[in-house]
DNA sequence: TCTGGGGTCCTAGGACCC
DNA sequence: TCTGGGGTCCTAGGACCC
């Protein structure tokens, strides 16, 4: 591992609420609640004063409202978040070129291979920590200068270690974690600090008695996996130990695409649900289209009055970006659901993307084919019967 | 007060193939 | 007849993150 803390964590402090803030003078200094309004709405970011109240990300609407009633409740507000979004990631590249951002207000940066790798690279831990603070205030200043937003920042030779410190550091703040004494910094946390670690590992650790950072690594390579499964076990065990390789990697391409609706009052109607299907499958496609890309695997998510949640999905012979193709395939699979007493919300995605293909040859053959089967004298089934929870999938790839 | 929307990664079983 | 073993694809669900 690095020994200059040359990778930064950058959060953006509140994004949502204090974007409406920086452009609504009367909403600073007050409580800010942005989410959902309807009926189901819940809290997708709460300004620091309503934090005060209580009120936090993903809380139920009617909740924040009983705890924070004076707030001021907005919906988002997306292409502004996302203008200031971009205008901050620039600035992060202006850094490095090693810039990979998590989400709109999130971002990875590996000042080594920017304009000052050098300099990080040929000094002493000292000076570069030194270096990596000037840096890391420099562009917090620059962020306020150029939005009017604050952000928080931590700095480490790790993905792992820069995340804890700008967690540490919010709101408004810059935290450095010396390279070694990384062990030593995670020990007395929380279990629940380390990425990855939710409410239901927390409490399969807390049955085994694991409660803090140290007792994860206490324990050892074999009672994690044996704990958590192989993946999450090795995982887990190696943050525990503050070990962290994993590069900053930009451009990182989506692997899916998907769009679904929370419906004010639940649809019990077959045909309703069969219409905002397609209006779903329409608007995964502009998404998809947008993209530049296509997909062969169409995932239709039901979740029911009972919040039971399922999916269904169907892989076609090739990627196709076709709105009529997508919308019958996700309403095939809606037709083995079962949707008595209600669905609240319905998903169309689309998953094992590939890039834009202009011919879209396969959407050609998926449309023949369904022509083909209009056309088999009725009374006649169709090769063999599917089974109602079992798609026919080997048998498309056969021709393929 | 019932619980959004957009993603990622992992696991596990069955099909299928060699 | 009591029956391999590995690899890959597909599907479903779950945990987690912002």
């Amino acid at each position: 591992m690095r020994s200059v803390p040359s990778i930064i964590h950058l959060d953006m402090d509140a994004f949502f609420a204090a974007v409406e803030q920086a452009s609504k003078p009367s909403l600073r200094g007050k409580p800010v609640i942005v989410g959902g309004l309807g009926g189901r709405g819940v809290v997708s970011t709460a300004s620091y004063e309503a934090r005060k109240f209580g009120v936090h990300s993903a809380m139920p609407m009617a909740q924040a409202r009983r705890l924070c009633p004076n707030a001021a409740f907005l919906t988002g507000r997306f292409e502004a978040y996302r203008a200031n979004s971009e205008i901050v990631m620039a600035l992060l590249r202006e850094r490095s070129p090693l810039v990979e951002p998590l989400s709109l207000d999130e971002a990875f940066v590996d000042l080594e291979a920017g304009p000052y790798g050098p300099a990080l690279a040929g000094a002493t831990p000292a000076e570069g920590a030194q270096l990596v603070l000037a840096l890391a205030e420099d562009l917090r200043a620059d962020i306020v200068a150029h939005t009017g937003l604050t952000a928080s920042v931590g700095a480490a030779a790790s993905k792992l270690m820069a995340k804890i410190a700008s967690e540490q550091a919010k709101p408004d703040g810059l935290v450095l974690i010396e390279p070694g004494s990384e062990r030593a910094v995670l020990a007395p946390m929380p279990v629940r600090a380390l990425p990855g670690i939710g409410p239901a590992t927390e409490q399969a650790l807390r049955r085994a008695g694991l409660t803090t950072v140290a007792d994860l690594a206490d324990a050892g390579f074999e009672e994690l996996v044996a704990l958590l499964g192989k993946a999450h076990g090795a995982g887990v065990f190696q943050m525990a130990l503050g070990w962290d390789e994993r590069p900053v990697v930009p451009d990182r391409d989506a692997k899916s695409v998907s769009v679904e609706d929370t419906f004010e009052v639940d649809l019990a109607d077959r045909d309703r649900i069969l219409r905002e299907i397609d209006h779903l499958a329409a608007r995964c496609v502009r998404r998809l289209r947008a993209a530049g890309r296509s997909g062969r695997t169409v995932v239709l998510k039901v979740r029911r009055f009972d919040f039971s949640t399922l999916t269904r999905s169907e892989t076609l012979r090739g990627p196709t970006d076709d709105p009529e193709v997508i919308g019958a395939t996700a309403r095939r699979l809606a037709m083995q659901v079962d949707v008595t007493g209600g669905v609240r919300l319905l998903g169309v995605g689309v998953a094992q993307l590939a890039d834009y293909t202009q011919e879209d040859l396969f959407a050609q053959l998926e449309r023949e084919e369904r022509g083909r089967f209009r056309r088999r004298p009725s009374g006649r089934p169709r090769k063999r019967p599917r089974p109602p929870d079992r798609p026919s999938a080997a048998g498309g790839r056969a021709r393929t």
